[in-house]
DNA sequence: ATTAATGCAAACGATTTGCAATGGG
DNA sequence: CCCATTGCAAATCGTTTGCATTAAT
């Protein structure tokens, strides 16, 4: 219900702009309003498809859900966000694209980023030889106390 | 095409049955096929449910496809396996079922254990007040060198 | 103009479910 | 015998794709 903008509208759509262009992405409408979406505000974000679709047509903009996916897809191998799967329903599109660990919420299925200052591996199981580490998922899944 | 037992056949078909027993699980034919294709032979594996209904079949079992679902729900439910999702496409059933990491193929796919001696998490994000950690999954992928 | 992006609807693959048939305890 | 388990086929869910239309550069 609430149409305020979480900050100043032309700095969102600044900010989205330059986020697509980094990538060298086209900036069509819906790319944009995506982009806004995702990274207007600067904060980092873990969304679905799904979310983003709903998100989007919230603002009054239209897109077909197709290109919620194939936007999300063409966003992931460009870099600019992280798919990650927790369990098999769904993947999630996180902004933050480095190695950190994430909180899952097994009842409500969110996921949020856990404080990676926190996080510390002391020693990483050394890859086989032919090998190289793609990357490191941490799930810390959770379950509300008293459940 | 090989037709070579792991192991004493009895000896496999004696441990499917502890297993299952130790569940409360009744014992059916199709349960004790599969279940021999898990413990048999006293290996931690990880198998897809497509995967264990090929393998089901090579030993001339009859299942269906269905039932090596539901069954590996069950047995995903009574603790005997654990289910590990890691890219959207289908999940795996370990049968080792403590938090330890995973290696994974990005190239072919496959989910292996990571010696669980050599990880070492140092600190732990702290979880939320209300929250308890049910469990931490680490799954760390890999990409064949020269890829 | 040229080429890429969009939207729809149909196709898809993994998993689940309804329900009748079967089989253990 | 009774209730759990099975099997099949149809249903579901998230995601992808083919292809004609539209919009960027």
């Amino acid at each position: 219900m609430s149409e305020k903008p979480a900050t100043h509208p032309d700095l969102s759509r600044e900010r989205a702009l330059r986020w697509l262009g980094g990538a060298g992405l086209r900036p069509t409408r819906q790319r944009l309003a995506l982009a806004e979406l995702l990274v207007g505000d600067g904060r980092d974000r873990h969304v679905t498809a799904e979310w983003l679709f709903a998100a989007c047509r919230n603002q009054g903009e239209t897109v077909s859900l197709a290109t919620v996916y194939n936007t999300l897809r063409a966003f992931s191998e460009a870099g600019l966000v992280r798919e990650i799967t927790v369990d098999g329903s769904g993947s999630y599109f996180d902004t933050r694209t480095d190695d950190h660990p994430h909180f899952y919420w097994e009842d409500t299925a969110e996921l949020a980023d856990a404080p990676t200052s926190d996080l510390e591996i002391a020693r990483l199981p050394a890859p086989p030889a032919d090998a190289d580490i793609a990357r490191v998922d941490v799930v810390i899944r959770l379950r509300r106390k008293g459940a």
